[in-house]
DNA sequence: AAAATAGTGTCTGTAAGACATTATCTA
DNA sequence: TAGATAATGTCTTACAGACACTATTTT
């Protein structure tokens, strides 16, 4: 699980706020709404306590790489590290909400969030050096095009999977690297047994353009009419819109949209030589 | 180390056990922040926060059928139903031993905990009434052996998984039943793909034993003689040593070990008929 | 001998991997 | 036309399921 130790806050900027003695009963949650770097801190008593946060890998694939939407951390000893999008939960929010709002406070789209996925809670005792702070991390997919790369959102841009994982790539706070790579493992298998690579293009979708989503998240080629013979063996997986269209040269391709099932019977295994 | 104190909370009474006598059982169940627990109280007086706490599924097979590990509560909300053994994290203590502690403390073995697999986090708002409560899952197995049923554990007991689905069941505390059943669930996943089964059976055993725990996990039968070329044809899996057994009546069966790879290639599929 | 369980061998259907062939577009 | 991509078909191999058969013990 997670090792690394970073240093400076993990959430204390979400949350930051120098203290708030006397915290009426009558007072607001604490957790809630705010968006990252609030002032409302947590831990600043005398008494701290357990912080649980959510940290949310939002994938899709750009240009044929698989990528992730990072945010830049501004304040604190950890400026300029890559994070995750996470947040405090809110006392009486769902982890899902909270994993939500992280997200869409950063894209501002809500959408892809419906394949939210809950996959490991981390935490290490020194994850954070401020606090014990235990995350409960969420993989959720996202099309192609949305949101759109370089867009509106502030703080926050894709990044390349296989940059991140490079000694020379950027900065990434506390344990996210951990985080990151246990995710896109969870999502390289479970688009094995679901139907969660669909998510990944946007409809409708030629079985080309699904075909690469399974690449560029395996990093394989796959011979394409083998994936096609498997797909539409699948029940269930894909329906194909009776349309076709042309994607530049070549002959044109036929249209599908997303099935319904969401379990494949039989998997679409990876190749050994991805494992 | 601060090691929580706990008092009324819901795990309370279970990880109190060591220390049973003098421990007050008082407090009856404080809402948010409302009472204030004595010194070192994680519902902090008026500031309440989020107790972070772990409940482990140990399954073990008896009698040919899949039993789980649980106690009985004799305090707090819940009292009389049964729970998964569980107690609140420590401050300065990892997951995993969290995890060690509430189950030794319940069976005075650790030894079943090197299978130790977190699975999931459970965090409904209203889970516990108390307070807010999230509660990080595992699962563990044990082998026939160990812990014996009905021994020196006062409040302890096994139950066979199949009971504890009927209506007429004994209660469950909390939302104990779903992380059960989800714990359930992510072992007979495991078993397919891993030799998570080998610890279910004590060593050394017959290829018929380590059948009847698929069996008992998956809720089915399965062909003696592919159930054999399958284990077999897996390397690493077992490791045959030569010495046979007489289990009763019949030819004496073939002693195997545990192998030494984690992960089984090809599978062990469960049947479609178990789905 | 009968019953019971363990172990071995064989047939068959399904599906995956490799790869050749045909189809339909652009440049 | 060549080039590119999509779609279809074929051959071979691997393996799961079913099941017949042999082996070794107790009663």
């Amino acid at each position: 699980m997670a090792k690394e130790r970073k240093r400076s806050d993990k959430r204390v900027a979400e949350r930051a706020k120098p203290k708030r003695p006397g915290k009426g009963a009558a007072t607001p949650r604490p957790a809630h709404g705010s968006s990252a770097d609030g002032p409302g801190g947590f831990v600043t008593d005398d008494r701290p306590g357990v912080v649980v946060t959510v940290d949310v890998v939002l994938l899709a694939v750009h240009d044929g790489e698989l990528a992730v939407l990072l945010v830049e951390r501004r304040r604190g000893p950890d400026s300029g590290a890559w994070a995750l999008p996470g947040t405090v939960v809110g006392l009486d929010e769902t982890l899902g909400a909270a994993a939500v709002r992280a997200v869409s406070a950063r894209t501002g789209v809500a959408a892809p969030l419906g394949r939210l996925d809950q996959f490991a809670t981390f935490a290490d005792v020194d994850r954070d050096p401020r606090t014990r702070v235990v995350s409960v991390a969420f993989v959720a997919v996202a099309s192609e095009a949305v949101p759109p790369a370089g867009g509106p959102v502030a703080s926050g841009r894709w990044w390349a999977v296989k940059e991140l994982h490079k000694k020379k790539g950027p900065a990434m706070a506390f344990d996210h690297r951990d985080i990151l790579a246990t995710g896109v493992e969870r999502v390289r298998s479970r688009i094995e047994h679901t139907d969660l690579a669909t998510a990944l293009v946007d409809e409708p979708f030629t079985l080309g353009e699904l075909r690469r989503a399974y690449e560029a998240v395996w990093g394989t080629t796959l011979g394409p009419a083998n994936f096609r013979r498997k797909v539409l063996a699948t029940r269930g997986f894909v329906e194909p819109t009776g349309a076709t269209r042309m994607v530049g040269t070549g002959r044109p391709a036929d249209l599908y949209r997303r099935g319904a099932d969401a379990v494949l019977h039989p998997p679409m295994l990876r190749p050994a030589s991805s494992r």
